[in-house]
RNA sequence: CGGGGAGUGGCGCAGUCUGGUAGCGCGCCAGUUUUGGGAACUGGAUGUCGCAGGUUCGAAUCCUGUCUCCCCGACCA
């Protein structure tokens, strides 16, 4: 106990609120857009330092080591083994990838007194082959799996919504060496597996998506998304399998069956300054279904191609790009279009279009559609192709959107916003190639090792249970993720009685290893329960002398409010089993 | 990088157009009364008005430059 003039070393000491350092805030700090940011700035969790940097406060460093220790133990369970390489990172190793050229701007780059480059690790393939290809000669070593839990940069360029997309990041990231593709797989499901995981015993909803390999080129790869209105990623996933994608990635279902034979003339009708399908379809009172956009875009190569889309339909940009096998794509500009097809952009078509026409897969069993007339003010009707102009393909090329039918089975899409917490890469000999990363196999036949990453967002797994898990009042963490599990609020810490029964109560379940935050400040009752509301700690212990004259206590849950009279023997035990039991 | 907005006490903001020596709310400190959902009153502290130049008798305010932050877009293993 507290004696006046001596150095108190007593057990507990810093988590009673008044020793506390947790410094809530009444406002909201106007830059926090998001409902995580804005609730981990206010509950005293982080502090912007720069853009995208921040410092971890208390409060906020006991819910990360939360998330790194679940990952942590299935990890290990899965058999990877933790080790820690430098945040910084030698330009020598990028330019034997070839990725010192590659990566953008995105790669902060600095020299030493030396003037030799380094760069801020935004990842560390290059530096984690170094270390295997350098101590792994043997297939007898194999299959090996090295993680580590470390603060990583990208110099974005548009850090925001607080931890959710940071320049500096905690990251668990973890790469995998196998001798061979079927090492890699197992290697591969075996992290899949420890990340499902991983976000179950988080206590988020997410789903386990397929991903598009992007320009690694690596055969196949799953982000794990939280789902939350507030994510940046759309994903689809199927109402009856369970089949999901991001909707980068998500494939569709050819149309089935044929085009209807064509039982219209080509006409041609004026619409005046009507320029979007919407209107061209309900001044031609028909659907934009029966209508075909065709959007002209331009590559990297500058490259021109028309696309048809049914009117309602909208474009994935990255199945263009894997089609046309080029990195970007993007709408051409209004001399372009001008250019191609004789007129301003709103009656573009594929009529006497001067440049590659491809069409969307639905495009084949369409007919007697709406077209532009490639002419200011006027659009065809009774179109046909075939008949009226020809498509050098049939792609999928269209946006997966809710009600699409799945490609796997003859269930339903459904369509959802999500974080991406997690990616897991099988990204094969890229790295290990390169900087000939080798082994000897039982035949004494160099092999190249086949690798996998597999990344984990710390912070932003954090931010992404505080989208999933909050009201109005503040954060509700769910309790294997809670910085505290329980908290003991002393109505009037000044009442003897009170003080005497929360201390021992505070006590008793720090002896039963809960981890409790003893709220004796000297405020309002209104001013605590409003900051334990804030700060989203599961379970709340209202100790005043209401109750006590009842000899009880009131427990109080965060996520429903609702209280119960708890007597006070066997409180504590009682409280610990309840903690115990939502882990 | 393109477009837009903003830098004034710890936080949220007003004041800038029309120059006259800085203000409000919250928070903070002291005291009194309070004490089951962000108390009331009294008294108090805290600002090189982002930075650097310039104009002017005088600059938060006008001019020039510069830095930072935010939003939209582009971009993003």
């Amino acid at each position: 106990m507290v004696t006046k003039g001596a150095i108190i070393l007593s057990r507990g000491y810093q988590m009673r609120y008044s020793q506390y350092f947790l410094p809530t805030l009444k406002e909201t700090p106007g830059d926090a857009e998001v409902v995580s940011h804005q609730l981990m700035a206010r509950a005293g969790m982080i502090r912007k330092v720069a853009a995208g940097i921040y410092d971890y406060l208390p409060f906020g460093l006991r819910v990360i080591r939360k998330v790194e220790n679940i990952v942590r133990e299935e990890m290990n369970r899965a058999g990877a083994i933790e080790l820690l390489m430098p945040a910084v990172s030698p330009a020598e190793l990028w330019h034997q990838s070839g990725r010192w050229q590659e990566y953008g701007k995105e790669l902060l780059r600095f020299k030493d007194r030396k003037e030799t480059d380094f760069c801020m690790g935004p990842t560390h393939e290059e530096v984690v082959t170094e270390i295997v290809r350098g101590t792994v000669r043997s297939y007898r070593q194999i299959p090996l799996n090295l993680y580590q839990v470390q603060t990583k940069f990208r110099d974005e360029i548009r850090p925001r919504f607080g931890l959710m997309r940071g320049r500096e990041f905690i990251m668990k990231d973890a790469y995998s060496f196998d001798i061979d593709d079927a090492g890699a797989d197992v290697s591969y499901r075996k992290m899949y597996q420890a990340y499902r995981l991983i976000f179950e015993r988080c206590g988020l909803e997410f789903r386990a998506v397929e991903a598009d390999s992007g320009t690694i080129g690596g055969s196949f790869s799953h982000e794990f998304m939280v789902l939350a209105d507030t994510g940046e990623d759309a994903i689809v996933s199927c109402n009856s399998c369970d089949y999901a994608a991001n909707v980068e990635k998500a494939e569709l279902r050819p149309a089935v069956g044929q085009a209807p034979a064509p039982g219209m003339p080509l006409g041609k009708v004026a619409t005046p300054n009507l320029k979007s399908i919407d209107d061209v379809a309900a001044f031609l009172k028909e659907t934009p279904q029966k209508m075909v956009k065709t959007l002209v875009l331009q590559n990297e190569r500058e490259e021109t191609i028309a696309v048809l889309l049914r009117g309602d339909r909208k474009l994935n940009e990255i199945k263009l790009c894997n089609y046309l096998d080029c990195k970007h794509i993007q709408l051409a500009d209004e001399a372009l279009v001008r250019k191609l097809t004789g007129a301003p952009t709103g009656f573009s078509g594929p009529i006497g279009i001067s440049c590659r026409v491809i069409a969307d897969q639905d495009l084949a069993v369409m007919s007697d559609f709406g077209l532009g007339a490639n002419e200011e003010n006027f659009h065809l009707t009774g179109a046909n192709h075939g008949r009226d102009f020809q498509v050098e393909a049939f792609v999928d090329l269209r946006e997966a959107e809710a009600g699409d039918e799945c490609p796997r089975c003859s269930g339903k899409l459904e369509a959802w916003r999500g974080i991406e917490v997690g990616h897991v890469f099988k990204l094969g000999t890229k790295y290990s190639e390169k900087m000939h990363a080798t082994v000897l196999d039982d035949q004494g036949q160099e092999r190249i090792l086949v690798m996998g990453c597999y990344g984990i967002g710390v912070g932003r797994t954090a931010a992404a249970a505080i989208e999933q898990n909050h009201d109005e009042n503040g954060i509700i963490w769910p309790m294997p993720l809670a910085p505290f599990q329980v908290i003991v609020t002393l109505l009037n810490p000044n009442d003897e009685a009170v003080l005497a029964a929360g201390e021992a109560l505070y006590t008793q379940l720090l002896d039963a290893g809960i981890e409790v935050l003893l709220d004796d400040r000297d405020e309002r009752p209104g001013s605590k329960f409003k900051d334990a509301d804030l700060l989203g700690i599961p379970l709340r212990i209202n100790v005043g002398a209401r109750g006590l004259k009842e000899q009880s206590f009131e427990l109080q849950e965060r996520r429903s409010g609702e209280r119960t009279m708890l007597p006070i023997a066997g409180a504590a035990a009682r409280i610990a089993e309840q903690v115990r039991a939502a882990l």
